[in-house]
RNA sequence: GUGGAUGUAGCUCAACCGGUUAGAGCGCCAGACUGUGGAUCUGGAGGCUGUGGGUUCAAAUCCCAUCAUCCACCCCA
């Protein structure tokens, strides 16, 4: 019996791999233009990160992370998502001590134990923007920015950002209590989530998609009625900014985060279409994050983004990119000498930047012509006992089954000219 | 973790009510065409019907379990 790969964790074949790598160049050059660095924290990290970063109580944490003992007991947790490690790095390198603020982006694999479905999968990849050291509104405004211009270049329509202020946890205390108290009469019309949600996570309330929990709630206390003086304001100028850059957005007070450590500014870029998943990116403020992880006092705000759902809605929308990753040039020999001497020249093209290929199972020059016709490539160099003879290859182009005799010299030339 | 659908050749799918040697198209390899790809024709390889049990004279077909895939819930990117 073949060993198979174990559930939900896709492999990623030549042919898509360029989809990905599009993406990745994309992912790069736009962090770069807004002045992010990559960083590249290790997939795995103490169990502890994650359940004081992420929250102890939250679902990704309490049923859905890779966890292991290593050989001395430690415990050790696949990373389910990045934020909480790169602010382990930050504080573990001091880079509080760096020109603040400090602007970082990562790209790279997280693992949750969840069942599979349509733009979710147990290993899959973020794409991800963090900046800390600053509570100014337009940094909020510029990570959504840069969000938002990484779905525009990629040429992705029908995208919506939904913003909303979670408060900070002063601000939240008295939410909660409002909110359950809001609906407690009521509980007989929620449906049977909700009701568990009434006594586990009440805000999850809100966000319930339930037509009748929605229309219980419809009225309920939201977290933007609960903002502190300091939360409003932030939000407020949070808003200015985005209109200022001319981004429309949707308030939805209803918008609830699942994981413990936003605080104030959260959004979300919606994009239906893509099976019931129709969140391609989200994040959000967490200016007591760093603290929570032992470092001293320090705000930040980023994002992640979701490169599954993000390709997923790429395809349905029908937009596809030119992968370009295979040879262009095919070299083809019949006779002993001819096929030694071909393999110099294939050489030779490889080492002046032509990817080129040749026949790797001793076909006949018929058969040889179509792995090259199969294998699409633009030009085929065939060396024969009579070229051999002469100091010359035939060059044929592909597409037109023109072909002439040039000298082995003009070989590379001719090809690079051409290419062009 | 819960619920539903589905597993037959590399791919897409057939195979009646359980009944002989599980078929087709595409793809792959080769020949027709011993120095020329795509078109056509011909041939060939390729299957323990996901896996393990059970019922039966007889199982791809019925039953159970298990694994995987897809979809939805929970939750999330």
């Amino acid at each position: 019996m073949p060993i198979k790969k174990p559930r939900g964790v896709p492999d990623i074949l030549p042919g898509e791999t360029d989809r990905w790598q599009h993406l990745e160049r994309v992912v790069r050059e736009l962090a770069h233009v807004y002045g992010y660095q990559e960083i590249r924290t290790p997939i795995f990290e103490f169990t502890e990160l994650f359940q004081r970063g992420v929250g102890e109580g939250t679902d990704i944490v309490a049923k859905e992370m890779y966890t292991f003992n290593d050989r001395r007991g430690r415990s050790l947790s696949l990373r389910p998502e990045g934020t909480a490690a790169v602010v382990r790095a930050f504080i573990e390198n001091n880079m509080y001590t760096w020109p603040q603020p400090v602007k970082l982006y990562y790209i790279g694999p997280m693992f949750r134990y969840d069942r599979p479905q349509a733009g979710r999968y147990r290993q899959f990849h973020q794409f991800g923007a963090e900046v800390f050291g600053s509570t100014e509104p337009g940094v909020d405004a510029e990570v959504i920015e840069l969000l938002l211009r990484f779905y525009k270049i990629l040429g992705l329509k029908g995208l919506s950002l939904e913003i909303s202020s979670v408060g900070c946890p002063e601000c939240r205390k008295e939410l909660t209590d409002s909110l359950v108290s809001y609906i407690r009469p009521q509980t007989a019309g929620l449906c049977k989530d909700c009701r568990d949600r009434v006594d586990r996570n009440p805000l999850r309330l809100l966000d319930c998609k339930e037509p009748g929990c929605k229309e219980l709630l419809r009225e309920a206390p939201t977290p933007l009625d609960f903002l502190c003086l300091s939360c409003s304001a932030h939000f407020a100028a949070l808003r200015q900014e985005l209109l200022a850059l001319k981004i429309s957005y949707n308030i939805n007070p209803h918008m609830v985060r699942g994981l413990d450590y936003y605080t104030g500014t959260s959004f979300e870029v919606i994009l239906p279409g893509i099976g019931a998943q129709s969140a391609i990116g989200a994040g959000g403020r967490y200016d007591n994050l760093v603290k929570t992880c032992g470092g001293p006092p320090t705000p930040g705000v980023g994002f992640a983004v979701g490169i599954e759902r993000t390709l997923l809605a790429l395809e349905e929308q029908g937009i596809e990119f030119s992968g370009d990753t295979q040879p262009g040039v095919f070299v083809v020999a019949v006779g002993e000498d001819a096929v030694r001497h071909a393999l110099r020249i294939l050489q030779a093209l490889r080492e002046a930047g032509i990817r080129a290929d040749r026949d790797h199972a001793n076909r006949g020059l018929k058969a040889q012509l179509k792995q090259a016709h199969r294998r699409g490539v633009k030009w085929v160099v065939i060396v024969g006992e009579e070229e051999l003879s002469r100091g010359t290859a035939a060059l044929r182009a592909m597409d037109t089954g023109e072909q002439v005799e040039v000298n082995e010299s003009e070989l590379i030339p001719r090809l690079r000219a051409w290419r062009a």
